[in-house]
DNA sequence: GGCAATTTTGCCTGTTGGGCAAGTGCCTGG
DNA sequence: CCAGGCACTTGCCCAACAGGCAAAATTGCC
């Protein structure tokens, strides 16, 4: 998992940055703070910011991100001799109802306001899609053909990154109660009816 | 469609600055070169290069960008009646084995030699799916509930997406023939037996 | 405890983004 | 059909920025 302290303080720096340029985006815009702002308020250089991140868009979408290990380490558990799909469902309603996913929607705000910050947000969800692809491939090593795999975890993707932008308006357990809105764990019950009957 | 001069000389400028930035990008690699010399190369300054993109990276990923509007047209004549997953097939086949893929899979070359690449290039992806989606949904309008529609969307975008990323190993028409990629005809299909019969 | 590897930092320079204002050419309403 | 408005290009300008280099600090390994 988290090898040796190094790495670790290495990561922690990065999310310290990251964290101080989300803070001040949130609060002034993306335009209202520089990078030396950023550095001196996580209590580094700016030099150091530099060696993290090539840009101040970069290090505010990355917030976004949201680790799979926990949800990763539940599909190894979860995974024995029942379906592929069934298995993903359970991990992927553990991940998004406890996980980032606020965080995401936040960035994904901030993104609608500064578009130079969008292309940022989906690298972190690619990103985090090739993880998923890979801890399913290592979990379902032999089981399925590869292309099974991608085709799968391309569908999913797909199906939630919609629910993310708002494409299609979803409730997350937190939200404020909406009537128009579906309730996330509905939404998830139809897009795995959907993956499991077709379309 | 195009509506006006001004407006088509526009976009003309923006893809001759971007085609500069490509091929530059190509013969130099991405850091071998500087925005005045994109704007020299196209016959812009470099003062209107920043009027259309806000960096190199976004203007070489721009390449990658293939319209959709003949796709578009043609959804409309073929989904009278039919399902309209079998017209979005239809659709697709034409789209993905005419169109720009190949610009597509050398810009995605070009950004794992270049990593600052990546997100204007997932960015371009994202843009793309946005206006399938909008298309799609313009056609079926009333016929099938929203959701449905971003959902399908999502499924084929998150599917076909891996296999530009080379995910799935994918032989385009007008590849040289290998005996280990899957033919993309046969790719296409298997996407779409899954999106009908589920996973 | 000490040596090698890695990270942080300051300094520095060429590159970049974007505001402003002038010139030029589309475009729409009358 | 043409006059006035509006958008695009461009030059000038400057603050912001990326990234090379080398010194100092920190950690991992023995």
């Amino acid at each position: 998992m988290t090898q040796g302290l190094r790495e670790r303080k290495r990561a922690a720096t990065a999310q310290a940055l990251a964290e101080a340029a989300f803070g001040l985006a949130k609060e002034r815009g993306l335009d209202g703070f520089v990078i030396d702002e950023v550095a001196e308020l996580a209590g580094y250089s700016r030099r150091t910011f530099a060696n993290h991140y090539p840009c101040k868009e970069a290090a505010v979408a990355s917030v976004a991100y949201a680790g799979i290990e926990a949800a990763a380490d539940a599909l190894e558990d979860v995974s024995d001799g029942r379906p592929l799909l069934d298995a993903v469902e359970v991990v992927l309603r553990l991940q998004l109802t406890t996980a980032g996913l606020s965080r995401m929607r936040e960035v994904l705000a901030l993104a609608r306001a500064h578009p130079s910050l969008e292309p940022h947000v989906y690298h972190v969800q690619h990103r985090m899609r090739l993880e998923v692809e890979e801890r399913v491939a290592a979990v379902a090593a032999g089981r399925y053909p590869a292309s099974y795999l991608t085709l799968l975890v391309g569908a999913v993707y797909g199906m939630v990154s919609t629910a993310l932008e708002g494409l299609v308006d979803v409730r997350l357990p937190g939200d404020p109660p909406s009537r128009d809105a579906v309730e996330f764990d509905e939404f998830l019950t139809e897009v795995f009816n959907h993956l499991r009957t077709g379309f």
